[in-house]
RNA sequence: CGGAGUGUAGCGCAGUCUGGUAGCGCAUCUGCUUUGGGAGCAGAGGGUCGCGGGUUCAAAUCCUGCCACUCCGACCA
């Protein structure tokens, strides 16, 4: 992407109504634009970072077994009076009227559509277990949304809904989400912790959510030390070994985790003192099973293999790739700017023309731009007739994971600058060299 | 929903107390000079001062009603 024929309206100063690094960074970076309290526009830098966060996470719940479909955003409240939600949810539930004076709504979730879709189609024990995802934007009118996209009305939530013939396989259902979310925020390129949690309106009795760490959490939590060094489940992890992924889990769960609500004074002060971690995070993914609590009333049923109708298990798993964007800034960032996870950057490269309007510079950077286009790197050239510093505060800002510079002074010897957006290491190297660095 | 604030140019702010025809920095546009970490000079454009009502010869400024947004608290992916 050339610079000068991009959309990206990065600001000098911070926006008066950020408060939090993330959300000044966003503003600033040209990432998202506030529409209404809580509500905001996702300009052409933010989309292309959710985008790589959704790609991500469509992977691994694609990985792990899970099948992903598209559920509309408007609901109707007869869905919600079958599972008793409509009158239990309260006013964080956008009500709507249509024309005709039907009684709508935005959905803030979506357990009874699911079950509802399921229902319809599902017959046979046969046909199970069945995990079905999307990727969707929900709608919860919070009392008070703040922290920009990080708690926001409107946000996007991939929601997964497991069904399963009994309470042992919904577990391995559930088992296998948890470590697909390890290994999703591993390559999110977050510090995760699964941390036992309450499991609030959305019922049932097991659950547990991922926090990420970052100092300006808003939640606090309490863990053991050792989480912090245990191994990612790798690619090769088979999801249906039922006792594999059943010893992820145990070892996942074997050490004390939890966030302030659950917290537990005496079994926290029973961790050696060098090992206890007490920090602060943000919730990026919960998952819950809870049963029957919606194929119950909304009647999803299946035969089993004696004959009998028999209600499904289910589970529910959310991960906010909207939240994600945000944590990962919070976690990640200094004075200059954002310092993004490569594998969600929004570029991974920033090109940089040291002297625009310089034949040789202008030559040697269309040229670096062609090759590392046509190779699929995703680049950003910075071809404004800008001084030198503007260009390093934008890509700093931005977060830009490398920097390529071209300017006279190197390419005086044939070469270019290639540096990092932290640790300020610089390398002198042929343009081809440069070239031969990135990949796709 | 309780408490506290803020609305003046795209962004950050001054002006409001003490009424007199709207200003600064950045950004934008034009020209020239610059160019290895947010350039300099000269010129230019851009505002129903959140909205309505009132007081007054005169309102960004005083009175009043409303709206929007932010922060603290209770609540949450």
């Amino acid at each position: 992407m050339r610079l000068t024929r991009y959309f990206l309206p990065v600001l000098r100063d911070t926006p008066k109504e950020a408060e939090i690094v993330s959300h000044r960074l966003m503003l600033r970076a040209g990432m998202i634009r506030q529409e209404s309290a809580g509500i905001y526009a996702w300009l052409p830098l933010g989309l292309r970072v959710l985008n790589k966060v959704n790609a991500i996470v469509r992977e691994e719940q694609n990985r792990s077994g899970a099948i992903e479909l598209l559920m509309p955003t408007i609901q109707s409240a007869d869905l919600w009076r079958e599972s008793g939600r409509y009158d239990a949810y309260g006013k964080e539930m956008l009500r709507i009227k249509d024309r005709h004076e039907r009684e709508m709504l935005f959905g803030p979730t979506n357990e009874e559509m699911i079950t509802e879709i399921f229902r319809a189609y599902v017959k046979s024990y046969k046909d199970l277990p069945l995990n079905l995802y999307h990727i969707q934007w929900k709608f919860r009118d919070e009392v008070r949304p703040r922290f920009g996209v990080m708690r926001s009305r409107e946000f996007l939530m991939k929601d997964a809904y497991s069904f399963d013939l009994d309470q042992a396989g919904a577990r391995h259902a559930y088992n296998k989400m948890f470590v697909a979310y390890l290994r999703t925020f591993d390559r999110l390129g977050l510090k995760s912790i699964p941390m036992r949690a309450d499991t609030g309106p959305i019922g049932g009795n097991l659950s547990h959510e991922f926090i990420v760490l970052a100092s300006t959490g808003e939640s606090e939590v309490f863990c053991h030390k050792d989480y912090l060094d245990f191994a990612v489940p790798g690619v090769d992890t088979d999801f249906d070994n039922i006792a594999g992924i059943q010893g992820i889990v145990d070892k996942w769960t074997s050490l004390y985790a939890a966030t302030s609500e659950m917290h537990d004074v005496a079994a926290y002060e029973a961790i050696p003192a060098a090992s206890r971690v007490s920090a602060r995070g943000i919730e990026v993914g919960h998952i819950f099973y809870f049963g029957t609590k919606y194929s119950d009333p909304m009647m999803a049923v299946v035969n089993g293999p004696d004959g009998k109708e028999t209600t499904v298990h289910m589970g529910s798993y959310g991960i906010g790739p909207s939240r994600v964007a945000a944590a990962a800034i919070e976690a990640s960032h200094d004075d200059a700017g954002i310092i993004w996870p490569e594998a969600i950057a929004p570029f991974k490269v920033a090109l940089l023309n040291l002297r625009q309007g310089d034949s040789s510079c202008d030559a040697a950077c269309e040229t670096l731009y062609r090759q590392l286009t046509a190779k699929g790197v995703d680049v950003l050239y910075d071809d404004r007739e800008d001084r030198p510093g503007a260009k390093f505060a934008t890509a700093d800002l931005i977060g830009v994971p490398w920097q390529l510079m071209v300017g006279p002074k190197g390419l005086a010897e044939g070469k270019v600058e290639l540096k990092r957006r932290v640790g300020g290491d610089r390398e002198l190297l042929s343009p081809g060299d440069a070239v031969a660095r990135f990949t796709a």
